[in-house]
DNA sequence: CTGAAAGCGCTTACAG
DNA sequence: CTGAAAGCGCTTACAG
């Protein structure tokens, strides 16, 4: 029965009929319908026009069996609930899609076990190539077992040379540098940085490039803050800060939901933004063009992302190279209404 | 080359060398692996043992190439970066992955062209089923293609008895009821119905419930307002309504991204929710429970229509039924700070 | 430019 | 309980 459904699949249809109906056998067939080479213009365009009206469609698994080819691309995320993940699936859909090739979506919750899991079922169904957002916890057996399946792997979010995977990420550094320029520009001198905790590398990056550029300039004070990286981290953080702002006229946050944290800690403190505080994030979220007021952020390509690592993919299948590829995504600023300019 | 690759793979390993290492024929070492009837235990147990040694994993293309199964579901979206779809999609893959199986991501943009052409590549790599969020303009003929291919497909966000295919959506009846109920019960009965436009029928419905609810009791009375579903159209028609309000204390919008454009609106008349006026949503997004302030509103069980949607595909699957199978999940209401009881 | 044939790696009646 | 064999539907050298 299941082999009934199998044909029903393809409408029934094999190569074999094709190239009954066309006259040829199914090896001038099957050419006909891949390469151009090698068959004659009347005999090709014969068969694609039998094999159009026939509604032909080959079978996957009969070629892939001799081809070894899927056609698909397995991404890991750790949860597509996350809007980043949702819109990097996005971009690695688009551009699959343009690519002819399907993907094949799985969630890791940043637990090693079930990423484990996904890619090895990936690899299971023959998946070309995974893009990932890799949690830290690979441990070197795994690590080997990947790369030993042969099968370009991208990781998300990771800067540069990762030894054996190619990488996308932003550019975090030119982000804190971004987001400390607007802050000086608008005469702030005195500011509190609030991120996450620094094993968190991404955060780190920001964080060193946006007190480099603060420093830059003279008579400047930053002062950090670690909290948890959620909304709750930067709202519990933020009543602490307020209690002492010591002069302050301005924060800036590692991501986005520290940002509306400090947002809501805010308004319960009857501290206006922007009029007693700015407040710039990082990441810029969709909620960030929503808030109140428009949250000022530093705008991650989160979609280009997606994009930029179904590229490599690509760009790997088709050299068959097995040298990795790194991109760095540019970002910017988008200046909404959470800053503001302070005479000094 | 390919082929080669297909090798590294599966790690080189296949059944043959299973059943030479273990001392028997491709079809004992086939039927230990697969069944558990009709092998001896200690064979089966060598092959097993084997197998595992030499880490086998089976290739998917020969075995579908004879079984017809993909062990893959399809996932069509509108798109993935709409929370409530990536919700959806998390719920699909969980319990795909507890069933063994892997789903395929496409985006259709509502549009019909991109959807079809999704759901042949789908069709194309042999999805066992499809569940989608089907667009409105499914032509007769595609649909009826679809059918043809015997492939279970599950309607999302869809009522009842849709003729062929399967269908899951939240109870929007009882959401609308709920929502008058809500405000019944803190004194409101003078109340303004902001939604979207009539040919949206998730909406129609709720609007429909909700406003016989409120019917229901007597010396209520209901203004129903239309306009685009979305935050602007919230936020202009709420800067209309704030013009004359004509005494009513309470505004229900039929979705949550309408409810956040009335609070905008609401900040710049200077309006306090709830204090002014009361506000109740519909959805329960995410950011229902991060505005300011965080709004009381219908929880619709995102995360569990995708689990449904996967619960009858596997019903269907398994049962090897073709008559379509039907749920409507149940929605709660969440009372957060938006609406105020007012005394009369 | 085209055909005959081998083979991809499995599953599954059919015998024994 | 196990083996020998057919067959799933393709692609691709190898001849011609």
């Amino acid at each position: 029965m299941s082999v009934k459904k199998s044909h029903l699949l393809s409408g029934g249809v094999t190569l074999q009929a094709v190239a009954r109906a066309a006259g040829v056998t199914i090896a001038t067939a099957s050419r006909s319908l891949n390469d151009a080479y090698g068959v004659h213009p009347a005999t090709r365009a014969r068969v694609l026009q039998v094999a159009k009206k026939l509604n032909y469609t080959p079978n996957r698994f009969a070629r892939g069996l001799v081809t070894g080819r899927s056609d698909m691309i397995g991404l890991i995320v750790s949860d597509v609930r996350n809007s980043y993940f949702a819109e990097v699936a996005r971009g690695v859909e688009d551009a699959a899609l343009e690519a002819g090739r399907d993907v094949m979506l799985c969630n890791s919750d940043m637990n090693s076990a079930r990423q484990m899991k996904s890619i090895v079922s990936l690899l299971d169904k023959r998946a070309e190539a995974i893009i990932m957002n890799s949690v830290a916890a690979l441990s070197r057996d795994d690590q080997q077992q990947i790369a030993a399946a042969g099968v370009p792997i991208v990781l998300l979010n990771r800067a540069g040379r990762d030894g054996t995977f190619s990488t996308v990420c932003a550019d975090n550094e030119k982000g804190g540098r971004l987001a400390a320029e607007c802050l000086l520009r608008n005469g702030h001198r005195n500011v509190i940085h609030l991120t996450g905790p620094k094993s968190h590398a991404n955060l780190a990056r920001r964080s060193q490039a946006f007190v480099k550029a603060m420093s830059a300039q003279r008579g400047t004070k930053v002062c950090t803050v670690h909290a948890i990286h959620t909304l709750q981290g930067g709202y519990g953080a933020a009543q602490e800060i307020f209690r002492s702002m010591n002069g302050a006229t301005a924060i800036f946050t590692g991501n986005d939901v520290m940002a509306f944290g400090v947002m809501r800690a805010a308004i319960e403190a009857g501290i206006r933004i922007p009029r007693d505080i700015s407040l710039i994030g990082f990441d810029d979220v969709e909620l960030a063009a929503m808030s109140f007021p428009p949250l000022t952020t530093i705008h991650q390509p989160k979609y280009s992302v997606g994009r930029a690592a179904l590229e490599i993919v690509k760009e790997l299948l088709e050299s068959g190279t097995e040298t990795p590829r790194h991109r760095v995504l540019d970002v910017q600023l988008v200046e909404r209404a959470s800053v503001a300019k302070i005479s000094r």
